[in-house]
DNA sequence: CATGTTTTGTACTAGATCGCATAAAAAGCT
DNA sequence: AGCTTTTTATGCGATCTAGTACAAAACATG
């Protein structure tokens, strides 16, 4: 938001002690340990070993614990965002174009370096959800927009011949939709990427066959 | 298991101080607790304000926090499965038998006295399952039960003639599957029932149709 | 009515968890 | 070098959590 994603020399050195740990790094180090044991089943000690800062450093840069899990939600949509955006972007057909979608999930599904942990937002934020609304509102804004980008998709197909005059986009977005989120659960419940990959190679064939 | 699900009345009289709580309904009770703010959100002290039980009757009962959860666990999936089965086997064609097994899903998912709870195992288990062995072959074993009853009903629709010959039951089940995973989802995410009942229905339409 | 049996209710211990107060460290500025 | 600023590091206190020990209560049996 406010400073260096590309480093700006524009900006004057700070004024007191530099900080011994990347924001950013430590925020992703942070959000890999709530995706490992959820919001409630992670503690602040657990985040702090996890990125190496103490817990008053954790809180001057991030605050509270909710506060702390709601950047690293943030910063998962984001993160899925870019992937998908990259996946619906690089042209082919409808059917490859789904393929590459999926791909690009299980890629993210499968990135935990010593355990499977399936969608951040399905595999924890799910279970926050009833109880928080702040929680609720942002991964039900994400889903809305997963709906989108899949709708305008399949109308896009339907508009280049690539899907039948008669497919209902909305409808076929959330079978689109529904597969990203059983993916998401069954890689969590221990279904392996090679099964997934067949999983979501027979939804695509049933979507566009 | 050991005893009375329906009463017997040949069981004699226990010997020492009766029990003050029924076991069926304490443990649905537990299990409204977890369902509401996760496994490890959920403090054996908000169980025992659940139950009416206090801790040492908790544990006597059920044993210890895992114990009572696994329990919990398995007792939502039998409530599930009946309803599940009773859905699958009313008769009626396709299109009917889908909608009624996913108004029956929907009805368990806003149950929750004042909030909306979602799928228990959808919405609780699938955070534990990535470091819980014993969690996760549980939920694993129950979406393989349901897969194979959507199969088992694709595979005779298609022998009915109510699904074209080269459907792909396999598949189709996966979907079946992931609409209902979806539906979990989103019902704790904030979609309203009338919204996930059109959904649904969207579903069943392009599957049959 | 005394005895044994089982459950309930209270209370204590040990450890986890979180927030915060305070000191020490590491830099820039004059 | 001394002062200011910002971060790091340590540690304390209050609360939460889980397990368990122990006494009281409630019942059946003889």
């Amino acid at each position: 938001m406010r400073s260096s994603t590309k480093h700006d020399d524009t900006e004057k050195k700070p004024r007191g002690r530099p900080r011994a740990y990347d924001p950013e790094t430590a925020l992703r180090q942070a959000a890999e340990a709530f995706w490992k044991t959820g919001y409630s089943g992670t503690s602040l000690d657990d985040i702090s070993a996890a990125t190496g800062m103490n817990r008053p450093s954790l809180r001057a840069a991030f605050g509270d614990k909710h506060e702390i899990y709601v950047k690293a939600l943030n910063d998962y949509w984001e993160l899925k965002f870019a992937a998908l955006d990259r996946a619906f972007g690089s042209g082919g057909t409808l059917a490859e174009t789904l393929t590459r979608v999926y791909d690009a999930a299980l890629s993210i599904y499968f990135s935990g370096s010593d355990q499977v942990l399936g969608c951040f937002v399905v595999g924890t934020a799910i279970t926050e959800a009833a109880g928080d609304t702040e929680i609720q509102s942002i991964v039900a804004e994400g889903f809305r927009r997963i709906d989108a980008d899949f709708e305008a998709r399949f109308k896009l197909a339907r508009a280049v011949g690539d899907l039948k005059q008669g497919a209902d986009p909305k409808a076929l977005a959330l079978l689109a939709s529904a597969t990203m989120h059983t993916l998401a659960i069954r890689a969590r419940a221990g279904t392996s990427r090679s099964e997934l990959k067949k999983l979501a190679h027979k939804v695509v064939s049933v979507i566009c066959g």
